[in-house]
DNA sequence: GTAATAAATGTTATGTTATAACAATTGATA
DNA sequence: TATCAATTGTTATAACATAACATTTATTAC
């Protein structure tokens, strides 16, 4: 597992490893900030208040959020918000890339990496709850090796291994 | 993509492929019938009738089923099961390795194979909703190797893949 | 064979996740 | 500035899942 300083920037095709526990969070969250706003200038997509805050709870660290959960952190200033706004913000930026859905756990966590809509996969550690995304072609390459010769075409293929990560099998809870 | 006669039996390691519009599915249901009492019998497990009836509406075709569709086809009788019935009865199944539940629907499937718990894929067709089951080394041995490369030590690996299957293709709806 | 125990089922209630439908507002465009 | 499209607000409800406890059915020990 190679190490990665703060200023690296991760890219498709490189894993963005776990999360060491002291790094520099500050610089994820607004990473993925100007990644956003990157990709809607670009798109001609909008980052309005609401997309924008539901974006920055979803990187208060490096778990899923369920949408509920989002619902009530944008609640805790007294707002009256429904599931709706939620929903439609998550929608916003799954669209866009910017955020994905983890079937497994029923919640969302934002993009660890730029471009491609396809092809991530999720490594979920049941202790800690942390999650690390990666785009492995070897991985992907398999998927649709397999599905090649079942006659299948495959458009959307979904990765997510349960385990248990590098930091909680070293020092176990 | 070979064909498989209807007296073929899948195993692991095999591919179950996508199902052809007219083959045998009398065969498929009770050789899965056949598979759960074989498995209950060496885990001194009961195949009740509950358990039993669950696995045989998971058996009506290829596709995936709500609990709460299962739940209509048990009542459809006239009975007023409630929720627990079925989500009981899937829990056992699951357990078990009779059925699997896909994660990316909120359905259930009847499992295609014998033994083996883990490293299951499912190839999902977004046209006719059915679903083939393959045990591909190379998929697990890709995600095995990626996790070994983040540190992460895999326990559930979890491949869902959204596209077209060859019957679809070859005739698009 | 019967009592004691464990396993499974029945039942009610409730918790969690997600979307439909429509009104009101805001931003972009002509 | 009128028009249209996109976004947000709001209410209601649909869809998925489990907690908790009573009852029944199987198994086991005696």
């Amino acid at each position: 597992m190679k190490p990665v300083s703060p200023s690296d920037e991760p890219v498709p095709g490189d894993d963005v490893p776990f999360p060491r526990p002291h790094h520099d969070h500050d610089h994820c969250r607004h990473d993925a900030l100007r990644r956003a706003e990157d990709v809607c200038a670009r798109q001609g997509a909008r980052l309005t208040q609401a997309r924008r805050e539901v974006l920055d709870l979803l990187w208060a660290d490096h778990r899923p959020v369920s949408a509920y959960d989002l619902l009530h952190r944008l609640n805790a200033d007294g707002r009256k918000a429904a599931p709706p706004v939620v929903y439609r913000a998550l929608d916003f930026l799954i669209e866009h890339g910017l955020a994905h859905r983890l079937n497994s756990l029923n919640a969302f966590i934002g993009c660890a990496h730029i471009g491609g809509e396809h092809g991530a996969q999720f490594f979920i550690c049941r202790e800690c709850g942390q999650v690390a995304e990666t785009r492995s072609p070897e991985i992907d390459s398999a998927i649709r090796t397999a599905g090649a010769e079942l006659g299948f075409r495959v458009q959307a293929p979904v990765v997510e291994v349960e385990g248990v990560c590098p930091t909680c099998s070293g020092a176990p809870a």
